[in-house]
DNA sequence: TTTATACATCAATATTCATTGATTGATCAA
DNA sequence: TTGATCAATCAATGAATATTGATGTATAAA
């Protein structure tokens, strides 16, 4: 049992957070993410900015919406993405609970 | 020009991105990282914690080397691998950029 | 010197991921 | 209705990654 309900980077699953971390490592993707920054943009503003053709787009946005990095909000006949700062939070919290590790430097067991 | 020296999240560089992300979207990579958290460990020690082929995790301890993640410090026959908490610093501190945008919302532009 | 250990690297294979073009379903306007 | 637009999905191909076992190199011990 934990003090708080929190989920912490220790017990996170791990495939949830290698998925995290692979829909970040393509930069179509990241850059998606870049311009999500200014807030929510339908599918077809993103193909004109990004002059690129609509199914790749479809399918990067896709792994980001599956990895909950963004949310995305039907409206007509349009979709419109935005990010998903909590799932930002999470890989935050994450990257943070590696660095600020206690590094005992322990004494270097030899094999 | 930039008011100090740093290097801002907005102006890194993308490969550079892609390849930190994707050391990280790994299992095995993710959970070296974790043991490494305690200090220092040769390649040896790791492989007899993951029981698993040595050549193996020489090919992912790469991966997080090349990506910045790790450093090795050769000592006589074993290679001493250990986080570099700076790198694991700036995805951190990327991570934040991605988040704490004004997020203006724009106003949904038709297409 | 020989032999063993630690580790990297290579070659071959298997797996996973990205891109493209075509198709489909839904919404909306004429 | 019909035709156009937005966006998801599919199938086919190509590219990048991961795994395994074998080999190579350096260090250290016998």
């Amino acid at each position: 049992m934990y003090k708080n309900g929190m989920t912490t980077a220790a017990t996170r699953s791990l495939g949830k957070t290698v998925r995290l971390f692979h829909a970040l490592s393509d930069e179509t993707r990241l850059r998606l993410l870049e311009q999500l920054r200014d807030g929510e943009q339908c599918v077809c503003e993103l193909t004109d900015t990004f002059k690129t053709g609509q199914s790749r787009l479809s399918f990067h946005l896709r792994v980001l919406k599956d990895a909950g990095l963004v949310t995305d909000r039907p409206e007509g006949r349009w979709i419109y993405y935005s990010l998903n700062r909590d799932a930002l939070r999470e890989v935050e919290d994450l990257v943070a609970w590696l660095k600020d590790s206690s590094s005992r430097n322990m004494p270097a067991r030899r094999c």
